[in-house]
DNA sequence: GTGTGACGCGAGCATTTACTCGCATACAAT
DNA sequence: ATTGTATGCGAGTAAATGCTCGCGTCACAC
């Protein structure tokens, strides 16, 4: 379902459910649009008639062009934090390594699961448009991963967690990516065990 | 100074000084155009007006807009593969760990000295106008990297060069980039040194 | 049932876009 | 000087864009 949408992003509220109804063609025709034909493509004019409207009925909710386009991956990018925070809380009761590897399997469940959404945030967008949310996420994930660390920091060789957090986080999100994405000539189960070593190896001795 | 046009983006090839000068004060408009006004805005009038020409001779020289905008990106990426490959080719003769820290520095150094032309591919510009020399450059340093793992292969407790370059170059490569644009709170030899570490752990023991 | 406001329509506006074309000028060879 | 041509100009075009506005319609409260 879809997430609450920021009032701030609306016109008006929708009051009956016809109206409601209308947001949410919008949003669908938005991402279908979006997908299809690329995001310089992506008019308001096409939106409009791909969700079978009138291009007026757009500005009833929606106060311009990248609203409705901001909307789109708003709720895309929702769905897809939720995932993968229920992935890797999941995961958390893991201990040591396992808790790695079961981090990466899931993280790569769920890029695969969103993989059009992903192609669209990483080839078609410029970075400047989706760069806030996703680097909100990013923060999050390291903040978690220093925490981590820093519990556990007995057991490492690292010194500085928070600089460790930093790099492994940006490792691990970006080769998981390209992985999805680019579908190299290595098997997944293959991939993972890199991952893995790369971690391990980077933080030190485990017991 | 400039690389060579490929003739095939030119409408027809400029005969007298006078014409290549003018060549050269699109492209640089364009590249002006491109950091200041971001690539929507990017116009052909709005290069026409930053270089003091007319719309119309944009059309002498290049067929369309997105040629312009190409031969932008054409010269700048060349410059940087050139200065990456100098830089790279130099630490060649380092012997093992020192040449892991040798390329690092380097890269850091190009990567820092081009960092508008990074900020422009990574944040303004779609992937799809980017990609095609970006993945070419990869592809040839990780054949690079391929070719250099199967020769020291013995020395390392990797299986498969092929992967593991795969693995490293992404890995170096985006680290670096982000940590170029982010300017995150970590100094630039720590930075280094836990990328070297990263590198020498995930290739196992070493002599 | 009826009135009132929420809703949706779609023609159309003003602006911007990429691009052209006829004409003037600068240049080089004779 | 004359001529042929390479060069540059800039008004102009057709298309597309984001967006508005007046009007008809429909649902819901009473």
């Amino acid at each position: 379902m879809a997430q609450p949408l920021r009032t701030k992003d609306l016109r008006k509220t929708p009051r009956q459910e016809r109206s409601r109804a209308m947001v949410e063609r919008i949003i669908a025709a938005g991402q279908t649009v979006l997908l299809r034909d690329g995001y310089e493509k992506a008019s308001t004019n096409r939106v409009a008639d791909e969700a079978d409207i009138s291009p007026g009925s757009l500005y009833q909710y929606f106060p311009d062009k990248e609203a409705i386009l901001a909307a789109v991956i708003d709720r895309y990018a929702a769905e897809f934090s939720t995932q993968l925070t229920a992935v890797l809380a999941d995961r958390l009761d893991e201990p040591g390594p396992s808790l790695v590897r079961a981090s990466f399997e899931g993280l790569l469940d769920v890029l695969n699961e969103n993989i059009e959404f992903l192609r669209l945030v990483v080839e078609v967008l410029p970075r400047s448009q989706s760069g806030s949310w996703a680097g909100a996420l990013e923060q999050r994930i390291s903040d978690l991963v220093t925490a981590y660390l820093s519990i556990n920091k007995a057991q490492t060789s690292i010194t500085d967690p928070a600089t460790s957090a930093w790099i492994l986080v940006r490792m691990v999100e970006h080769l998981s990516v390209q992985y999805v994405l680019e579908q190299p000539a290595i098997p997944r189960e293959k991939f993972i065990d890199e991952m893995v070593d790369l971690t391990i190896a980077y933080l030190g001795p485990t017991t």
